[in-house]
RNA sequence: CGGGACGUGGCGCAGUUUGGCAGCGCGCAUCGUUCGGGACGAUGAGGUCGGAGGUUCAAAUCCUCUCGCCCCGACCA
């Protein structure tokens, strides 16, 4: 491609509006733009990566068995009605009508429509399956943002697996993970598997794949030693163990006028450091009231009451609600004595004595309290957020807490799908089993910005050779220079004939400008062209990653090129 | 959905407080001089100031409504 005839509309200045590394240099450096909040035309540098990373997916799912299909964006809603996800995933779905007046959607994943073809399985002989297609979704999601990161209507590549039984997933599953390991190890990044939260999903396990980068909007819990990594939806650590002053005097009101914070209590005495107080929220589960327990320093997590507690309906309470149940206001809330309101009390809290905790009226609390004597605990459910330099699950160590993008998520779907709509086969007995179904996602858009995110520098994107736009550039520093144009030609066509993804920047412009926009676009490798050089039989064979120069005869830089590029494309560099 | 900010040529911004000819830098076009790290000079093109309504002799500027967009918190590939 001559560069003179590309349309690779390159920017000088960052955007006003790019937040994230990714937007901003995707956007400068003319591989996207933007048409509305949370959706981007691919420009056709954007196109040639995104193409690059769809190319390396399918390599990798055909190679653990899969077969490509592509099925439709827009959904009749009966389907979805007999899955419960009309009704049940509200808010980013997108539902519209035909001229007939007939409900329709936009798909936002494909678990319906995959299990819908797989409805003409009839024997477990056809077993195992695994199908795949890259298609578009759309999520009306609430708060698109970070460029490619987040964002409304995107390319997933997304696989179905369909087995006769549990041990077939698992098998399928394991595959997968594999797989995806490798898939992300080529795009250059180094994504670390967690266990996670199955969302709207509804599976039972699931795997999310996390590459570290600020932009990230995950914390994963993670052990530099034993590996062992988890979201923090779901991550547990160890604590110390806590000692505490045998108490067997009841429970004791004193005054604790304006005391309305943990912080401000820890303060007020010295027997109520956060860690030996109970932390009381109110919370509206299903409708009912419900209290959440947890030590003062440690946080809620949201997630996990609603994992553990098997319902979405999960919210803070409101003020009159808190004062309904309670009869005070937050600040001097407590379980102590508390009946006919579910009490969840987080572990931590197994078998403290002399804590401190509201007294259920202002400006009061209770000191003394005795978990287990005191407070009705209905059901003991971990709560707490993980922090870090808590103690590895496993082995014990420090965790750390890394903030990371998901670039990839695995389930174990399990029958939920097949059930409902009748998924089945005969097995070798005659009998009707339902297919155990297992789905796999990779986001490409967001693939190619953390890409960005993990390998970059200060002067722009630096592409690994396998999903680079161009793996060379060809500058010639001085237009009009003969022999020079002459030598790029000769690069140029070689590499080529040779199969090399060629950019060749005749453009009128002068030596900087070339410079600058080669590195901000992120091409692995610059030839530099000119007099100078040529004057001794040379050309420069630049590296982008790390600046290197090597200056060569033409022949040899085109020998080297073909050799080094052929060689990492099939590695993440 | 809650909180904050912004909307003025392709990009980045000033002008809004205190109403009075719509500006600057970059980019773009033409010509000339330049040419190994974002050159210089000259000339020029390009804007319903997000939109609608209102106040006023006069609105980018004041008022009302509306749309869009970005960032921070609850959701996901």
């Amino acid at each position: 491609m001559l560069w003179s005839r590309a349309f690779i509309p390159t920017l000088r200045d960052d955007p006003a509006d790019a937040e994230a590394v990714s937007h901003r240099l995707l956007v400068r450096g003319g591989f996207i733009r933007r048409l509305m909040a949370g959706s981007w035309s691919m420009l056709p540098l954007g196109m040639r990566v995104a193409k690059k990373i769809q190319d390396i997916i399918r390599e990798e799912i055909d190679a653990i068995g899969g077969q490509e299909m592509l099925l439709p964006v827009v959904h009749p809603a009966e389907i979805w009605k007999k899955t419960g996800r009309w009704d049940d995933v509200e808010g980013i779905l997108v539902k519209l009508k035909d001229r007939r007046d007939a409900d329709m959607l936009l798909a936002m994943t494909h678990e319906e429509i995959f299990t819908t073809v797989a409805t003409e399985l009839t024997s477990y002989r056809q077993l195992p399956q695994l199908w795949y297609h890259l298609q578009t979704k759309f999520r009306d999601e609430p708060r698109p943002k970070g460029g490619l990161l987040r964002v409304r209507e995107f390319t997933m590549k997304d696989s179905y697996s369909f087995d006769i039984d549990p041990a077939g997933l698992d098998v399928q599953f394991q595959r997968h993970y594999e797989a995806y390991g490798r898939i992300f190890a080529r795009l250059g990044m180094d994504a670390i598997p967690v266990h996670a939260s199955s969302g709207w999903m509804g599976g039972k396990e699931s795997v999310e794949f996390m590459v570290e980068a600020a932009a990230g909007e995950d914390e994963i819990a993670f052990c530099p030693s034993c590996r062992y990594a988890a979201n923090t939806e779901k991550a547990t650590s160890t604590l110390p163990t806590v000692t505490d002053p045998t108490a067997d005097a009841a429970p004791q009101r004193f005054p604790t006028p304006g005391i309305r914070t943990i912080a401000a209590l820890a303060g007020f005495a010295d027997f109520a450091a956060a860690d030996r107080q109970i932390k009381t929220l109110v919370y509206m589960i299903a409708g009912q009231p419900a209290l959440l327990l947890l030590r003062g320093d440690h946080e809620l997590m949201e997630q996990k009451a609603i994992d553990g507690l098997g319902t979405w309906d999960v919210r803070p309470a409101h003020d009159e609600e808190i004062v309904a149940a309670l009869g005070a206001h937050a600040g001097s809330l407590g379980a102590v004595g508390v009946s006919g309101v579910r009490i969840v009390a987080d572990p931590a809290l197994h078998g403290r004595c002399g804590m401190v905790t509201g007294a259920n009226e202002d400006d009061w609390h209770l000191r003394d309290v005795s978990v287990e004597r005191d407070i009705a605990v209905d059901t003991w459910l971990d709560l707490r957020l993980v922090a870090a330099g808590e103690g590895c699950p496993v082995c014990g160590e420090p965790l750390e807490v890394k903030r990371t993008i998901e670039v990839g998520h695995i389930f174990k779907l399990g029958t939920k799908f097949s059930e409902a709509l009748g998924a089945a086969v005969l097995d070798e007995q005659g009998e009707q089993r339902v297919i155990w179904m297992g789905s796999y996602g990779i986001g490409v858009g967001r693939n190619l910005a953390t890409v960005v995110e993990a390998s970059h520098d200060d002067k722009g994107i630096v592409w690994p050779t396998s999903i680079a736009p161009y793996e060379v550039v060809v500058t010639v520093v001085k237009g009009d220079d003969a022999p020079s144009v002459a030598a790029a030609e000769h690069i140029y066509s070689a590499l080529q004939e040779g199969g090399i993804d060629t950019l060749l920047d005749d453009r009128d412009e002068r030596p900087g400008v070339k410079f600058a926009d080669a590195e901000l676009i992120g091409i692995p490798y610059r030839v530099t062209i000119g007099p100078r050089g040529l004057a001794e039989g040379v050309v420069e064979v630049v590296r982008r990653r790390d600046g290197t120069v090597e200056s060569l005869d033409p022949d040899a830089a085109v020998a080297h090129l073909m050799e080094t590029v052929r060689r990492e494309r099939t590695l993440g560099k």
